[in-house]
Parts: structure tokens; sequence; C-alpha cells
DNA sequence: TACACGATGTTACATTGTTTCAGTTCTTCA
DNA sequence: TGAAGAACTGAAACAATGTAACATCGTGTA
């Protein structure tokens, strides 16, 4: 089992997105395919941008229409979900399986163990590294002697500003 | 807002479905109704035994096919939908996301708060209760003014006896 | 160049979930 | 008891999401 390179530094948090460009974002993703041998291709880094460029989740249909810019040829759904299968394996998007939607991963070095905060008001999602949680969550699946491979922690909600907007 | 009947013991744990019967189970969910004053209609009772019967979670248009039995007349997927969302709102049923299929709810009286490790090998569905990470999510969501609603977490991987299974 | 392999295109299909409107059953209250 | 209204169910069409199978293209390498 290779691990991926060592974590860059403290956990990427619900500011993230501020402190790399989206432009930069797509950099860092293309130089960690390059350091593992594996190929971002024209289509790969398209959809990853589009991730980007978004502020929320995005649908793989949704993806699908954005992929194809103005009359270029058509693009099926194979080919999208294609797409993301690859960036999920490199631990660039994930999924949020409450809303069968993609979000770029905002700290693609780290062996990733993150929780969603999904806005139900405005579909905004914050997502978060939580440790002690991945410690409790070891420890549970040891108790049941389970072998736990991937995990899905999604809280669904109000963000912060739509709960102030709703409170007004 | 009316608060359910308080609690009756200890967390449900993996054991639970063995401490008491599907046919307990159902009737327990029937009297939990009768206590709250909604209708646990026959369709319901009808979806949420066949939960209980089953021993992995189970997709709403298997629940479609199981439902009528022999000749009856046919069931749409509006009618099995309804039934489950109204299970949902009861905690009868919780749906679990990454697999698009439901399971029925072992400890209906408690507020839940539940995890579920899923087998990728055999399927099964083992829920338990860790108040715990509950409130670790509180804390995570207080931190980002984030006002929660609904969790989701799901730990996909082997159980106990397909892990022995795979190892021999 | 020729080969091998990975990536993409294309079509058809499978699964999951929703909308809408109509009909039926149940409860309540006069 | 019976009428009104609410809750529940039936039915058909459709929308959204995801997969299978097979052909084609393109890139790297011997």
């Amino acid at each position: 089992m290779t691990k991926p390179p060592p974590p860059l530094g403290p956990c990427a948090d619900r500011d993230a997105r501020r402190r790399l460009s989206p432009r930069e974002r797509v950099a860092l993703a293309v130089s960690i395919c390059k350091g593992r041998g594996v190929r971002m291709t024209a289509l790969r880094r398209r959809v990853l941008e589009l991730l980007w460029a978004s502020d929320r989740p995005m649908g793989a249909y949704e993806l699908l229409k954005a992929v194809k810019p103005g009359g270029s040829r058509p693009v099926g759904p194979t080919t999208v979900y294609r797409a993301l299968a690859f960036l999920m394996a490199q631990g660039l998007v994930s999924r949020i399986e409450s809303l069968n939607a993609y979000v770029p991963c905002a700290h693609p070095q780290r062996d990733h163990d993150c929780l969603f905060f999904i806005c139900s008001r405005c579909q905004v999602s914050i997502e978060l590294e939580d440790p002690r949680i991945g410690g409790l969550l070891a420890e549970d699946a040891d108790a049941l002697g389970f072998v736990a491979t991937r995990r899905t922690v999604e809280i669904k909600g109000m963000c912060a500003l739509c709960a102030n907007a709703e409170a007004a």
C-alpha cells in the first residue's frame, strides 16, 4: 500500500477556499497527479475546474451540460462518471451521498476523513476535518470487528448566513 | 413541539435484533404511533414488516415488488415512497444514503443519532448509537454557526464474519 | 512504425425518485 | 346517521441518476 505524499500542514478548514484560488487548486491537483504518475487529462481537468468554480455541490448531469461549451460535440454521462471516478480515486473530489452530488476536496494531499456541513437553503457545502471523529469511528468499528474502508459523514441543516437571514 | 415518549433504557446496540422479534418490533411501532396519534395503516405496516424481515437494507423498488403478494393489485412507486416518508418521519426507518436503501430503526423511541456500519460483501447493516460522535458533531456545527437538522454517518467496509471468511 | 494500454465516444438501458391528479377511506361533528 | 373535510392510496407519466457493452482514439514505448 503506497501512501500519498506527507501532509502539507494543518487542516484545511472552512477558509480553505479563500486561501487558494480555484486556478491554484487545479494546478495543485495537476502536480499531485504528476507526482503519482497518473494522467490528469483535459476532460478530467475540466470537470475539476467546474467543481472548483462552483460554490456548491454539482450533480453529474449538471457537470455533463457544463462540460461541453457551445457547439462542441456532445459528451455522454459515462464520460463524466468516469472522470469523477478518477478524481475520487485520487482524493481530489468527494461525493455527497445525500445529494447525489460532487464537491472538490480542499485537502487532497491527505488521506481524507471529511465531514460535510450542507446548507439546505443555499446548498453551500462546508468541508471540515475532525480527526477526533475518525478516532471514535475507528474505535466503534474495532468493537464490532468491522474493517472500515470508506466513511460518509454528512450534516444537513442551515449555514450561519442563512440561519441569520431566516431569523431576520 | 411534542416530544416522543421517554427512552425505554440503554442504547439498543448491535444485538437489538436478537432481543426483540420482528413481530415484536412491529407491535412496538404500532403502539408508538398510537401514542403519537398518527396512523399506522396496513400499507405502512406491511413496509415496516418487510424491512424487519430482511437481514439487509432494502431498496424502494425491492419493497415495491415485495409489497404486493400474488395476484393483488399493483402498487406504484409513489405509494412505497410515501410509506417510507411516513416511517422515516416517525423515526421507525432510516435511509442509507450511500446505498439508496432503507433499514428499520432499532430504537425508535429516542431522537436518533445513528451510525451505520455497512458490509460491502454481505450487505448487512449494523446500527449503532454513539452519543460521543453526536457531541463532537454538535461542537463542530457550533464552531461554524451551523444549525444541524439531520445527520448521516455511514461506514462502509467488511463485517467481522466476512472479514474472517475473506482471510481464510 | 507497430503494439499495448489507457482514455474517450456512443448507444441503449437500468435504477431511483417525483409530479400530478383522481379516487377512496377514515374521522369528526352536527 | 350522514355530510364535510382531511388523510391516505392508486395510477400514469416523467425526470434524474447511474451502468453496461462495445467501438474508437491517442499516447507512450519497444
